[in-house]
DNA sequence: AGCACGCCGACT
DNA sequence: GTCGGCGTGCTC
């Protein structure tokens, strides 16, 4: 048979359908290739050979041909249609790589609509929303006993609001952002959680007694750990699946296959989950939103809260924003009617008070940095129970100092600053590790080392001099400690890292607040006000926490428990100033001529086009502004620009006598968290 | 990316 | 006359 006459054997298939009637089998697979490649970011047609119809559908992974003969690629079939746009010759599918549809129809246009938000490629999101197959769990999963129904779920309500109101925004598939309850509390298995994570896992529990998924978004893996704990006293655990990156890649896959189907669960996991395969959704929550850990470090870079937003609007599913404090990018989406604000009902009102950094009368407390109102309380609250010192950075010393010109030491590998682990240890560059021996000042040429400030260790060390006999714990990146106990310990915690405390802290210490505030960002007076409001949330009901050298608007947010109030004049400062999220920002970085030109494709006013600006190696960045009107125009223009860069005449730049063709590198970046920094 | 196609200098 | 150099274009 000759290659035409099989074309047109193929083109007379038939397939019967329900009505009796004939109609030519679809017979072209539209397939998204997985290649880091923006111009390859569209769908290829492919001819499905006959050996293949049987097993071809919207959703599974495949491998195509791509170019030339023998170069393949893996893709995802998109969908399945008669008659392609495609005019030309094509290749057919080689293969199927896995039957299973990991590929909803849902979450392949939620990455599309996310990548073109963001200049990015679709592949990117199926990327980290799919994860790596695993063929001995898929065996297991495809073999999988007809499942029993799984056992009916009883819908809680939902504790500390007005009666019914968060039921109600699931129920109506409505949006809200909800401040949480600032108290700790005891499951019925007796671990102590925050009430956001049982306010939480009840607004699961409706959705999933209501017939329909939750997707849960935390940005860490101790949110994580108390969510699931609150989720397991209102869910049965078939209902219940942890989906994260953290996981082994099997465990990963047993878990997102779990998703696929029509079963209400509740998914719970950090950033990536927000592309979990959950067909019947009813409600997508986001704790924290303020946290950097929901800003995705890949390409194309999307927040969880962005994603969540549009796959909101897409599956027209609640969406629930918890926090103690309130973001910006949540206060301009409130202020907008986007979304409605709930508050505690009754208000719960934690006691914050402010105190001036004043020298303690006595001295071991003034060493350690305490003054004496703050101390005195932390010892009398040290009889009843455990007391939080928060403070802003972990080790010993975290910079260290020239002894005789007091220049700040650097590294004399990289240049990066030096800090001290624990009190004997040798110095070390905080960015690189490098040991610091033989070091000399590069300044005056002096050899000493003098410690600058005290971390974590440091602190410790101090209060265990000025509060002897007290049990001392360390909380931080290197000591992660989930709880500690009802009975009287000093727990000092590094911010984001402080313990959950049975019963409640007796009393909350927050120290390095002056040095939090003169961090340099966009974002320091948000940051700090969301770290100081999780850690006065872990007090006991009605024990005092101090803010230790912060006074102004910053300190009465905190002591006023009025963060939403903060987050809109913290707002309107940056509409005036034209600084994101009043606006949306893009950066464009790469060759100077590229960014010249790619900057000159988007309409948008000259003032708000900052750079650019030389960031070393021959690259420039610009940053441009723009509504979030305007956000579909400058995206598209951007990501046709990069289409441009990567497909148009490469540069020869010589390298060590050869020449070498590179492509003119562009690079976008949608909604940087910090575009205005360094 | 990676490979095929296309137009100019030193070779049997 | 042509073999092969790399600049250019395309991937169904």
């Amino acid at each position: 048979m000759t290659a035409a006459v099989s074309d047109a054997v193929a083109g007379l298939a038939v397939a019967p359908d329900p009505a009796g009637l004939s109609v030519p089998a679809p017979r072209i697979a539209r397939v998204l290739v997985d290649s880091p490649l923006p111009q390859l970011d569209r769908l290829f047609d492919y001819r499905i050979p006959d050996n293949l119809r049987a097993g071809i559908v919207p959703g599974i992974r495949v491998r195509v041909p791509l170019r030339s003969a023998g170069r393949v690629a893996d893709g995802y079939v998109i969908e399945i249609v008669d008659h392609g746009d495609y005019v030309g010759v094509l290749s057919d599918v080689e293969g199927i790589v896995s039957t299973v549809p990991v590929l909803s129809a849902e979450v392949a246009v939620l990455a599309r609509r996310t990548a073109d938000r963001a200049a990015g490629s679709a592949i990117d999101i199926v990327r980290v929303a799919v994860p790596g197959r695993q063929a001995r769990v898929e065996k297991a999963w495809l073999v999988r006993e007809a499942a029993s129904p799984l056992p009916p779920v009883v819908a809680p309500s939902v504790a500390g609001y007005a009666e019914g109101a968060i039921e109600a925004v699931i129920r109506d598939r409505g949006r809200a952002a909800v401040d949480a309850v600032p108290l700790v509390t005891q499951l019925p298995s007796g671990v102590w959680v925050g009430e956001w994570a049982v306010a939480m896992s009840a607004a699961a529990a409706v959705s999933i007694a209501a017939g329909a998924s939750a997707i849960l978004a935390l940005p860490d893996y101790r949110d994580q750990e108390q969510l699931e704990a609150a989720l397991a006293s209102v869910l049965p655990p078939e209902r219940i699946v942890r989906l994260d990156a953290r996981q082994s890649n099997p465990d990963r896959y047993r878990a997102f296959l779990r998703c696929i189907g029509d079963d209400a669960l509740a998914i719970v996991g950090n950033r990536s989950v927000v592309y979990a395969p959950a067909t019947t959704l009813g409600l997508i929550a986001v704790w924290d939103d303020g946290d950097p850990l929901h800003s995705e470090p890949l390409a194309p870079y999307v927040h969880t809260r962005d994603a969540a937003l549009l796959r909101q609007e897409q599956q027209s599913c609640a969406l629930l924003y918890f926090g103690h404090a309130r973001s910006t990018e949540v206060e301009r989406l409130v202020e907008l009617g986007w979304l409605a604000s709930v508050s505690p009902k009754p208000a719960v009102l934690p006691k914050v008070v402010p105190t001036a950094q004043q020298a303690s009368n006595d001295r071991l407390a003034a060493q350690a940095r305490i003054p004496s109102t703050a101390w005195r309380a932390a010892r009398e609250a040290l009889e009843f129970g455990p007391v939080l010192v928060q403070v802003a950075r972990p080790g010993y010393a975290p910079r260290l100092a020239c002894v005789d010109c007091g220049q700040s030491a650097r590294c004399l590998r990289c240049e990066g600053p030096l800090a001290q682990k624990t009190a004997r240890s040798v110095p070390a560059c905080v960015w690189c590790g490098a040991l610091a021996v033989d070091w000399h000042c590069d300044n005056c040429g002096g050899a000493k080392l003098r410690q600058v400030g005290s971390g974590a260790t440091r602190t410790a060390e101090d209060l265990g001099r000025a509060f002897p006999g007290v049990r001392i714990i360390i909380a931080d990146g290197d000591h992660p400690i989930l709880g500690v106990g009802a009975e009287p310990a000093l727990v000092i915690a590094t911010r984001g890292a402080e313990p959950i405390a049975a019963g409640g802290y007796r009393a909350i210490l927050l120290l390095d607040g002056e040095r939090m505030v003169t961090r340099e960002s966009l974002r320091v007076a948000e940051d700090c006000l969301r770290w100081w409001s999780n850690a006065t949330a872990l007090a006991a009901r009605g024990a005092t926490t101090y803010l230790v050298g912060v006074g102004g608007a910053l300190a009465s947010a905190l002591t006023t428990w009025r963060q939403a109030d903060f987050a809109r004049a913290e707002l309107a400062d940056r509409r005036r100033l034209r600084f994101p999220p009043a606006v949306r920002v893009a950066t464009v970085t790469g060759a100077l001529e590229a960014v010249a030109k790619a900057v000159a494709t988007v309409d948008v006013p000259a003032d708000d086009i900052l750079g650019p600006v030389d960031t070393g190696a021959g690259s420039v960045r610009t940053i441009i502004r723009f509504d979030y009107a305007a956000g579909t125009r400058v995206a598209s223009s951007l990501r046709a620009e990069v289409i441009r860069a990567a497909t148009g005449r490469r540069r020869a730049i010589a390298q060590r006598g050869a020449r070498v063709p590179i492509a003119p590198n562009l690079r976008v970046r949608f909604d940087d968290v910090e575009p205005f920094l360094e």
